[in-house]
DNA sequence: TGTACATCAGTGAACGCGCGTTCACTGATGTAC
DNA sequence: TGTACATCAGTGAACGCGCGTTCACTGATGTAC
């Protein structure tokens, strides 16, 4: 049947959104258009009225992510003090909520392997919203110049991914947090300063 | 058919070797038993007469890759000049060579976000093998004591993992190269002196 | 304003495919006599 | 030494399952008159 007007937008941002939270909880291989539709109570069949196949869902809801995870950095920069933003956004990425909650998290950290893995058409696409997600946070990197900053970031970030993702192999929790708490004060130190 | 003595644990340590390739370069989900038994020309029917499930073969294909990645790291530090060791291996790690070689390289760069979904039971091997690895490198890490050269390893290693995954996502090789170099810089500078 | 018709979001069954796992079978080898 | 038999690594077909994708169909809404 036909329904109305706006409910098609809002179908779509439901999917996707849905996508973007199970990718990331479970990875994006094993869990698909099946289980994302299931999640929000529609069929399977009904997803290509929205996209065209899996990729362009795929790519949506890391783009998403993005967002999402740009919104709580940037957040957690503007409640910090003057001159501590960057040290905020660290704590809060190296934090065990942030750990604990990979579905609304980092998506570099659950997806990264995975993205690395796209062909190139797919890893275009991703650049771009890793792009604008850096540019949003850049504003909140210590630096006298753009370069300055991005040359910081662009270690500071991937190190921070790595740290997280190590973090999660570990099977003992006081390790992980262990981990988390060293890395925190090290890059505190090393890239806030 | 009754096959010759030692043929059996020639074939199973072939599976694992395999697995241990295939899971690196694409991915554990996606790639099973199938794909792993028909790369040494077998049937997948015979898989179970070496091992239970492909939970175990998925531990056992890990533990293999940290030997692997242990024994060219090794062989990085040992090669190097006297007081350079560290050096070497941060070298090796960040190299183009390493980034497009995920079938041969580090696991954790390219499985780490699997290994986090792992129920712990099996994160708990990884684990092992993944103290393993580390012992075996760590009398390459400058330090005084054990727990310094602990430290200092538990956040330079990670800290290449993500920035090699980073690598990874980019679509440029130049920007890949680039960023390569960048951390091997710094991070010679930060933890090899 | 009322009626006829076109639209199209979502349904549900079907497609081929590869997954992990099971199992009856094969037949060269090792072993017992 | 020769013969009979047990072993068991590997085969290949089958199992149920979920994947991505296609498609004829439904029927409430929007639109044209």
């Amino acid at each position: 049947m036909r329904y109305p007007a706006q409910q098609k937008a809002e179908t779509k941002a439901k999917i996707v959104s849905a996508a973007s939270r199970i990718f990331r909880e479970r990875g994006a291989e094993g869990n698909g258009i099946g289980s994302v539709m299931k999640e929000i109570g529609l069929t399977k069949g009904g997803f290509y009225r929205h996209f065209e196949n899996r990729d362009q869902l795929y790519v949506e809801a890391l783009a998403k992510a993005f967002t999402e995870m740009g919104d709580l950095m940037v957040e957690a920069a503007k409640s910090a003090e003057r001159g501590h933003e960057l040290e905020a956004m660290i704590r809060r990425y190296l934090s065990m909520g942030h750990l604990k909650s990979p579905a609304i998290g980092c998506v570099i950290s659950t997806l990264g392997s995975d993205i690395a893995r796209q062909p190139a058409s797919i890893r275009n696409q991703i650049n771009r919203c890793m792009q604008a997600y850096r540019e949003r946070l850049l504003p909140y990197v210590p630096g006298k110049t753009l370069e300055e900053k991005t040359a910081r970031f662009s270690l500071l970030y991937p190190s921070m991914v790595g740290i997280l993702i190590a973090a999660r192999t570990l099977a003992d929790p006081d390790a992980q947090e262990k981990l988390l708490a060293h890395a925190r004060e090290s890059f505190i130190e090393k890239y806030a300063r």
